[in-house]
DNA sequence: GTCTATAACCGGATAGAC
DNA sequence: GTCTATCCGGTTATAGAC
């Protein structure tokens, strides 16, 4: 973070990427409960004491994980992105790669993501220690947004992205629990409810609607109030 | 269980009782991580492999207190509803005592349910170990339909308890993500979402949402797929 | 600052005696 | 059914090497 200097990387950040590394893969092989810290600091030809240094405690791998894996699919996403206009086909873009990148981890992922429903838990997707994972998160979806040919009604434009990115939690959630083959149920859910969002938002504008958006909208405001 | 005899309780089934009400106290009165199992035996006057005898796990603890208040809120909301006839006031009725039942856990709620959101875990809501307490509540969420005068769409029926009880994991979950006081935005959230969800049943019979009310049934149906 | 090695602590869980 | 002793894994502590 603090590094001035031009190197790539220098030996201590290389040594906490063979650890987060390793960790990952084991996880993947043989679930979490199994990766004991010591087999992790074994494979990796670290001491225990070392991989605590760089990951305080092991939740942190998860953490890592986290950022990593929003890190690559925002990446992965961005330049596809730019051959799409409409705002659903955008959003199926987004959310498609979304749980793609996932995939390796479909086994475990109820097991990494227990602690995410726990709102004291730094894992949270909602907690102060989420935060810049949260914030970098929404503002990928204003991009998504902003960079469409959608006319999204004045009053929900401003939460607009903090109310897919839940939707984006939402639709992990789903994944998480998805038990068909390749997860492809997920996949129908993201293409039928893009597009039930896309319709939803055109027809924000009638006048019934008026009173139950703006209560949507401070439920939203619940959830994410530190950001808004 | 499989207790012939008409005493009310066994020695065995006092014990039992002893450790899990000890269990809860602690868990209201420290959180659940500060309550070891060492503390709860001593607590509750009994040794260690003793709790194990009665309860397997730590988990199993959280898992009698979910069955627990679920059979206290259900016979708590029963006589009330009696005096209700309208689907949006028994809805709201229950739902209300559902979460004032749990309201004296709402600081440790996150961590007590944290397992839950692990479809492995036998905590799930939508696991084979919770079957029965899902059942009760498919059921109990089925006479809060059956007992009120309102009209259902005939290829909603079915599953209409499904979907609400659906909705319920969902306002508890809200609820336990919910830090205003008293939890009022949850009841607000009831109040109104009652109110949106009567009245998007009485505009599920027109023709334009034929094709997403399938969907939406078939989403449901992936998530509680063994009893519908 | 990065790293090793090893022992120890603590709490969930288990084994086996009574 | 109930107990004590033990194991196992996350975590910490220590003491020192590069």
């Amino acid at each position: 973070m603090t590094d001035i200097h031009p190197r790539v990387s220098s030996r201590g950040e290389q040594t906490r990427e063979r650890i987060l590394d390793t960790a990952l893969e084991l996880f993947r092989e043989r679930g979490y409960e199994a990766t004991t810290m010591r087999v992790i600091a074994a494979a990796a030809g670290v001491a225990v004491g070392n991989s605590y240094y760089y990951f305080p405690s092991k939740e942190h791998l998860v953490q890592a994980f986290y950022s990593r894996i929003q890190k690559t699919q925002i990446e992965a996403a961005t330049p596809l992105l730019w051959k799409e206009k409409s705002l659903r086909a955008r959003l199926r873009l987004h959310l498609h790669e979304r749980v793609h990148g996932l995939t390796p981890y479909h086994a475990v992922s109820g097991t990494l993501f227990r602690s995410a429903a726990d709102p004291q838990s730094p894992l949270s997707p909602f907690s102060a220690e989420s935060g810049p994972t949260r914030r970098a998160s929404v503002a990928f979806m204003r991009e998504v947004i902003d960079g469409s040919s959608a006319r999204i009604p004045h009053d929900v434009a401003p939460s607009l992205p903090h109310i897919l990115w839940l939707y984006e939690v939402g639709v992990v959630a789903f994944w998480v629990h998805d038990q068909s083959p390749q997860q492809q149920r997920t996949h129908e859910l993201i293409d039928d409810s893009t597009d039930a969002i896309v319709r939803l938002l055109s027809l924000a504008n009638l006048p019934g609607l008026r009173a139950i958006r703006k209560k949507m909208l401070r439920w939203v405001a619940d959830l994410v109030k530190d950001d808004l």
